[in-house]
DNA sequence: CTCCCCCTCTGGATCGATTCAGAACTGGAT
DNA sequence: ATCCAGTTCTGAATCGATCCAGAGGGGGAG
């Protein structure tokens, strides 16, 4: 067994609090004791104070922990959540407090039982606001929390940092329409629950439980009704998941008919590369082209020249960070919206001439 | 003040414990009775019980640690490292696991205590292997541990999962050499600590400290020593960090003079991509064409057509992290050697003739 | 020579749960 | 009526530290 603060202090012939506060209060004892007491230990092999103990009497943890409405595997596969995480981690680096990754498996049991038994002082919860289930879990929990949109139902008391999905998301598609496109497929991951990829019949923007996707489906809905566009008159597609293949899957005899598409909005940059993806495939080959825009703004984005909504990533997960690690005194500064900005590329365009 | 344990029981007139078996063994106790507690918490707004004093009675936490050399944002920004996490944290949602990510900064002092300070059940350790003292402030932890690289002075009972290093390394450079090119220069990320971006004398390969560039370097020399190509006549770069803008400042005048290299082989696909930059910039144009290795195979490497060699990066995590979770039974199998492929693609070429 | 203060160090209470041996009760078999 | 085997619940010990009020001792001021 590994020896304890207690045999140390044993082992010294001091008390335990003498010992403790060797390694936490070094001018509480005199320098020589201290050293006796610390060369004791290493002899000993202690490991030093235990950090469980510690934060159980201290009541608190030094962590924070940051919450994925996803599989944790599906985080480090997304630019977009990796350059959000870089962001808290500079943040919580600048705080000496780590970073605890909590998995929410799918299984709402299993993720109540993970949001419980983290270890921490407080949570950042990426890109959850649509799963209301696991902000009860959080609720319940009884730790503070920042959110990367506003909840559903939010109080004042709730902190968040996003951007104004709606609107951007009206800017984007804005210019799209302005192009002359009519004929528009929306793409979104998961619109609806376990949905199978490709179209979908969606009774308005609404309705989609994700609030990220309702916000910018709502947006890119405002800008194509202002140029005579009716709801019901856009293809809803969905991907079962955010990433390329998932995208291409929805996407697939998209392009067919003689009334096919003539430009895709994708919820995110990761969607549309998809969507590229199939266009510079060899059944797109001598078609007409299709523009695509995305979401996110992220570095691929620029190589490929993907219009898309630039967001400050490392910026939001950074801002995320300190709001949970000093709140700010008036309530109303931990309600944050970030800036965007519609970034024009190379795959937009006008609407082809048949 | 949250409600304890303690309080609950009091509530619902029962002992602590029957309240503990309530939560964590449902078979200890009447359905009925369970139920009733469960209300009578929820109506307290008991969390649940805490995770710390869980884990101190349990003496186990539920999560590992990941270390990292670097600062904790470093690692987000280099895409091998995300995808080693990636596969980390796919195996340790397996085992229903937390992630605890510990950054240790520059300062060993504070990085011991990073280490000390974290509530972890076991470590696994990003890029280390170099680092000594960090693996001996791990040992003096005591927490199990698995490490990218085997250790210094490995032992029967150290854990890792590696790659061969200087093989590899030997593999790309003989295929450099093949293309006729003997004035090459190596670029490592801080191959000498403090060193300032650009050439430096090295009396030889095995002076570097960092294990890893260490091996790469051995691995190039072996192979240019087979032509006949002495270490002292191989050009050695440092970068002050594994980014694309440190890569570019080492190679900066590097092409300058008439006996400028022909080759450039980088110690990892970040650093090679720094090198691509600085040969596409202003500078060099219209100059003979510069051959360029990477080392890792990272996403982009495949978009710029970057030669390098691939390693499994998620496969590496998936196997530290299980590695860690569940060791296995017979020691040997606890050191991992995964494979490695030599991917030509078009940024190495012949030697130009001038 | 006292008195008082400062510096060191100690003891016991405490953080919030888990665990396990055993008490109390229940019901069925003998 | 007695006994036994389950089932359900309790109590005390324990995990490994931190914290705070206060004890003891040494030195300077009066």
């Amino acid at each position: 067994m590994k020896p304890t603060l207690q045999a140390v202090a044993d082992a010294v012939g001091v008390s335990r609090s003498t010992v403790s506060n060797a390694y936490a209060r070094p001018d509480q004892l005199s320098a020589a004791l201290r050293q006796r007491i610390l060369e004791t230990a290493k002899a000993m092999g202690y490991p030093g104070p235990n950090p469980t103990a510690r934060s159980l009497r201290r009541g608190y943890v030094g962590a924070i922990g940051v919450l994925f409405t996803s599989r944790l595997s599906y985080a480090f596969t997304d630019p977009f959540a990796v350059r959000f995480l870089a962001g808290v981690s500079a943040a919580a680096e600048g705080h000496g407090t780590s970073l605890l990754l909590v998995p929410m498996p799918g299984d709402r049991a299993e993720a109540r039982h993970a949001v419980e038994n983290a270890a921490v002082d407080g949570f950042c919860v990426y890109c959850a606001g649509d799963e209301t289930w696991a902000l009860n879990a959080l609720r319940d929990r009884g730790l503070p929390f920042v959110t990367t949109a506003p909840p559903e139902d939010a109080g004042p008391d709730d902190r968040y940092v996003g951007i104004d999905e709606r609107a951007a998301a009206r800017g984007i598609a804005a210019h799209v329409a302005s192009l002359g496109h009519r004929r528009v497929a929306l793409l979104g991951d998961s619109v609806l629950p376990d949905a199978p990829a490709g179209p979908l019949r969606l009774p308005a923007a609404d309705r989609v439980p994700h609030t990220t996707t309702r916000g910018r489906f709502a947006g890119f809905a405002d800008a194509f009704a202002e140029v005579g566009v009716a709801w019901s008159d856009l293809t809803v597609l969905t991907a079962p998941g955010n990433d390329r293949r998932a995208a291409a899957a929805a996407v697939a005899g998209l392009f067919d008919g003689p009334d096919a598409p003539t430009a895709v909005l994708a919820c995110s940059d990761v969607l549309a590369l998809g969507v590229l993806d199939v266009l510079a495939g060899p059944e797109h080959a001598g078609r007409p082209p299709v523009s695509v825009t995305g979401f996110d703004d992220i570095a691929e984005a620029a190589t490929v020249g993907l219009t898309t909504v630039r967001q400050p990533a490392e910026e939001k997960g950074r801002i995320a960070a300190e709001l949970l690690l000093d709140p700010p005194a008036d309530p109303a500064a931990a309600h944050v919206l970030l800036p965007t900005a519609l970034v024009v590329r190379t795959s937009t365009g006008p609407v082809p001439r048949s």
